[in-house]
DNA sequence: CTTAATTGCGAACGGTGATCGCAATTATCA
DNA sequence: TGATAATTGCGATCACCGTTCGCAATTAAG
């Protein structure tokens, strides 16, 4: 009998108890891929880009990883390792806030993360120990179940959007040739005139606020929508 | 010298005044590419299976569409022709939650759409227009420019989250084995006692509002937030 | 020492986006 | 009415992708 292990991730033991010791681990592939896709973004995270650069052949890679689908299920919960969860001081919506914030640096330190979360919600320990978290938070707030998670799922999701944002306006991630491309239709639109409210938009004087104080707000008005007492 | 036509998609005209007729069309495309997206997801829609579906070779779409990048943008643009515009009765706030609203249903009859306009907003015609709504909507709140836009994109971010949020929950996507493969260990740690706090939220009623009305008050908390009045 | 399981991996399959070159088509101009 | 120049359709091809298969090498258990 082959030995059938569980299909999921987090249930397979690293290391099955006989034969060869693995040249390879779990941890050691996971970090060659981070580096990979914060350097050169997730579409460089191929498997045999991760094997080459973990210096093994590519169908190796299929030892420690059942999938390229595993492989980001991994790094999503290996990166969530870096969380600090330790409980804030004050309320639930302080507390809230704070693993708000702890959501943005790790997105803002990996960008590949950000859409990965809305599309992708990840399974493994790691963030399932952020989402508890959130919901120790929530313990003695009146609000059902189902609602607590979705006012944490919404909180991340709104975390993401904003560091999106954040990162496409400040950051040119363009190559900028002359008008690169992409918006060059758009400028032409509004030199014609049409989009006025847009134009009137784009060219109105920046927001008063840091980003930090944006984002604070932003969550902040969102938790106590959602009926979150501070 | 070989008329060197715009990079942009919407700079680009559909067909030039020299030469045979295209066999073919954008729109033609875009409805054969939209077809596809919606009945096999996004991941199906590939050049060759497009082509395949207008009935042309594979190369032969490149004379539509210069990549597969603008292909999708093209059916963002597309889809994006769906949107009611009218602008809805009330102040700010009320037009603003009516555009949210179409938006919402756009995205539930385009589940592929949700996850695309967090990642990568679309700059097309269609696209434009309902941001342009969306601003003219604000035109008289008293807010700095780049603070509407912001606001308008988390708008979108927000109903994207919900409808994934919702579609996740209500539709289930997997074929349903015995314990799908994924959550496995999810369902095995609950029961092991970690993860208390999800365990408890998991197993809470459910909540009492319908969707519709937790769309409504997410946005309308959010855009009061945001200092949007009614 | 035998046995059974596991590892590493080269080779291969089917699919992908994209490019190239060429024959066929067609509107404009002489 | 040609002749010209641009454009279309597209087969062939390239590089790369995820994934599977089969096999030699390795190792722990009996």
């Amino acid at each position: 009998m082959p030995a059938l292990d569980p299909t999921d991730l987090w249930r397979r033991p690293e290391r099955s108890v006989v034969g060869p010791k693995p040249g390879h681990s779990r941890t050691g592939i996971a970090t060659a891929a981070l580096q990979i896709a914060d350097q050169e973004g997730l579409a460089a995270v191929s498997i045999r880009r991760v094997a080459a650069s973990v210096g093994s052949g590519a169908a190796s890679l299929y030892r420690y990883v059942k999938s390229h689908d595993e492989l980001v299920e991994l790094m999503m919960d290996t990166v969530s390792s870096e969380y600090h969860l330790k409980p804030a001081a004050g309320g639930p919506q302080e507390q809230l806030l704070h693993l708000a914030r702890q959501g943005r640096r790790l997105m803002r330190r990996h960008p590949w993360l950000a859409p990965l979360l809305l599309t992708r919600p990840s399974m493994g320990p790691n963030s399932l120990r952020y989402l508890e978290a959130a919901l120790a938070a929530l313990a003695k707030v009146d609000l059902p179940g189902p609602a607590k998670l979705q006012t944490v799922a919404m909180m991340t999701a709104i975390t993401s959007a904003f560091v999106q944002n954040e990162m496409a306006t400040t950051h040119p991630t363009e190559p900028e040739g002359v008008a690169s491309g992409r918006g060059q239709y758009l400028t032409e639109a509004l030199m014609a005139g049409d989009y006025p409210h847009l134009a009137a938009a784009m060219t109105g004087h920046t927001g008063e606020g840091q980003p930090d104080e944006q984002f604070t707000s932003i969550i902040t008005n969102y938790l106590t929508g959602a009926g979150v007492p501070s």
